[in-house]
DNA sequence: TCTGCTGTATTATTATACTAATACAGTGAT
DNA sequence: ATCACTGTATTAGTATAATAATACAGCAGA
């Protein structure tokens, strides 16, 4: 499932690549399954079909997906491998620029490691009694 | 020193926004002390005096700073207070987003550990011999 | 007063993300 | 062949970020 977040400055075509990308890693969507096509996810979306129409254009460039002409888009036979780098760098990324902005603020490891624990229960909390 | 990323998404204004606001958290700069001028900064930063401006008023707005005409613009004498949330709320944000990203991925609280412990460690290393 | 600095305001121009409305071409089932 | 679905392409319009070039008004020192 892909959400769009209009309230932030991410154009909304790249919030669609990372959502795919995001659905390729998780298996939501496997090696040569069809994507749903331009105009239904753009319906779902709530957003114009050229708007996810230069998401796939661009996710194609990358060689996440391919396209059959007049067929539908699919999931590209070695994503797995393209996503695999993806994934841990996603991850790399997120956890480093955290980092960075506590190191800015004169935190050390371990009050660092504190925020980590802190933060963790607070989602625990968080997610709880709902379906969220 | 506010740094400016042009190849992101986020506008200038607003990495200039944070970058005051940074500093302002970081005691780089005081209240009451004068922030750099319009023109000034706009030089330092290679950018057009209109983006500067345009932050600066929304950081008055803000509260952030404070205005005399003719003369400069100064840290506000409250902007601690106002700091403080601030920067809590940067750090909690920063994680929460890691955190989330990596629950998406199936991580679990150890996982999560550990990610932090490997990309502590990675940073300890890359600024070893560096003065980065 | 003049000069040079401040912030502020205005107008024009460019680039880009996004929307919108179409049209076209390939595919496959009826 | 027709129909309904694919992706693709084109053209136009809107909104906004950013640049650029000015002009104006307040402040302060020479």
């Amino acid at each position: 499932m892909i959400t769009i977040e209009t309230s932030g400055f991410i154009p909304i075509y790249e919030q669609i690549k990372k959502g795919v990308k995001g659905d390729i890693s998780l298996g939501v969507l496997k090696p040569n399954e069809v994507l749903p096509s331009i105009r239904d996810l753009a319906a779902e979306l709530v957003v114009n079909p050229n708007t996810v129409a230069r998401a796939y254009r661009e996710l194609e460039l990358e060689g996440f997906i391919t396209t059959r002409k007049g067929k539908a888009s699919f999931v590209a036979e070695n994503s797995s491998s393209l996503i695999q780098g993806e994934k841990a760098r996603l991850l790399e990324d997120a956890f480093d620029r955290a980092i960075a902005e506590a190191r800015k603020f004169g935190l050390d490891a371990a009050e660092i490691r504190g925020i980590v624990e802190s933060r963790l229960k607070n989602q625990e909390k968080r997610s709880e009694g709902e379906g969220r």
